[in-house]
DNA sequence: GAAATTTAAATGTCAGACTTTTAATTGTCT
DNA sequence: AGACAATTAAAAGTCTGACATTTAAATTTC
């Protein structure tokens, strides 16, 4: 596992590679201090401006910070959930939206993940975690609700199901993977009817994490799998008709 | 979704976010040049350098590419499931590694994030994906494959698994989440003993495939992830003794 | 001893020059 | 006319050196 992407390319994008093979490989460690610009440009032998560049970069990737003044410096970065998830939605996003996916295969694959968490979520769930499900569903009667809103509303009824399952770690895939298709499933507009169709099927979500029902919440979940891609369907035909 | 991170930071990276939301909301579209260096330092109103600074930040998200030379410039990059993967697979091999993640968390994110595509790898395995399988089981038998091979090994026989459900969405979030653990696996060393285990549960996941047996697949995958941790479990206990 | 000031070391930004790459254009020869 | 060679212009890549700004430590002052 060596040199990620260094062969003919620029002396900032080497340099780059190189620093973060030092990263990732533990050879920097978080929080150390990098050597400063002026050290770094004589270490490699080029100019201040290329070694910035090659900072930049891993800046974007939110493997370093770099902090002004005296005693500051670029540091290596200890990377949060949070700058992760980010990363991994634009990624995942734009991944999705440049590939033409089919939307079959997006539905499919979002199901299937949920689906992963679903004996950890019946055997964890708690409480609160539960109202939070129940108050997104109540949320979702309402008649009045945007079609953004109930997206997001929907998007957050998800992520408490992922989160039931108490492990950060598969929170962590689960909501990029989740997230990152919402653009796609923002191309369905709901009806009154098919909100009302999914939030049957949410309750049953909701029922089979409250009885521990495996099988039901999976049930659930291909359920709704299979109404996704009827929606997104019918959505197609309508606009091939136009 | 608007400027996801631009306020009190430096001009090349209010820059930066700024060609990143056009790219994400697609007012930028694939392989669509963007202006010279130049001009978008007048449009910005900053330095070249700075415009530079900004555009390598989009070049290590794989954003753009740049092509030097006449009618050269900067282009909106078609992000490929290869350049997705690796970015993916560098993050999230970075938050596990920073953020002491229980290594027990991991193996039960991991195998459940592998149960997902139990169902349809099940349904839809082809014989040429099940003899790369059974390839690679019959090359963990070789006894004298190394601690490195033999890793190896496992994951690609975990990749074919994953394969075999047929769906890119699927495999590029589990690929990713598979591999990024991989480090943390490599910590246990595997004795004779404990692959003779591992390798008689990679031929029962076979067998699961073959006569598309969906429970024994998810108990078998319970019980990899179980063995794993206990195994992980040892080689702590054994660590805190020395 | 606390508050204000100075200072030095960083990063951030700028301007301008030079280098290298690259594709279109133009010129030349058969 | 067509193939090949030389020219050219545009663009990214690199370098140098200057200045601006930020920041924490060191120093001075009261």
């Amino acid at each position: 596992m060596k040199n990620t992407q260094n062969d003919a390319t620029d002396l900032s994008a080497q340099i780059a590679s190189k620093i973060r093979d030092s990263i990732v490989e533990g050879r920097l460690i978080v929080n150390e201090r990098l050597p400063s610009e002026a050290e770094l440009s004589e270490q490699f032998s080029v100019s201040r401006s290329t070694v910035r560049e090659a900072l930049k970069r891993l800046a974007a990737q939110s493997l370093i910070r770099t902090q002004r003044g005296a005693f500051g410096g670029a540091f290596v970065n200890k990377l949060s959930y949070q700058d992760a998830y980010s990363q991994n939605i634009t990624t995942s996003t734009l991944l999705l939206s440049m590939n033409d996916i089919n939307i079959d295969v997006a539905c499919e694959a979002r199901f299937a993940l949920e689906r992963s968490c679903v004996p950890l979520a019946c055997a964890r769930r708690t409480e609160e975690q539960l109202s939070v499900m129940r108050r997104e569903l109540h949320r979702q009667t309402s008649p009045d609700l945007s079609d953004e809103e109930w997206c997001a509303s929907d998007v957050a009824f998800h992520r408490s199901f992922v989160d039931c399952a108490q492990n950060p770690v598969l929170a962590y895939q689960l909501t990029g993977a989740v997230e990152a298709m919402q653009p796609l499933m923002n191309m369905i507009t709901f009806t009154a009817r098919s909100r009302a169709k999914i939030i049957s099927h949410h309750a049953a979500l909701i029922t089979s994490l409250e009885t521990q029902d495996i099988p039901l919440a999976e049930r659930t979940l291909g359920e709704l799998a299979d109404y996704s891609m009827q929606l997104a369907a019918k959505v197609l035909a309508d606009r091939e008709k136009k």
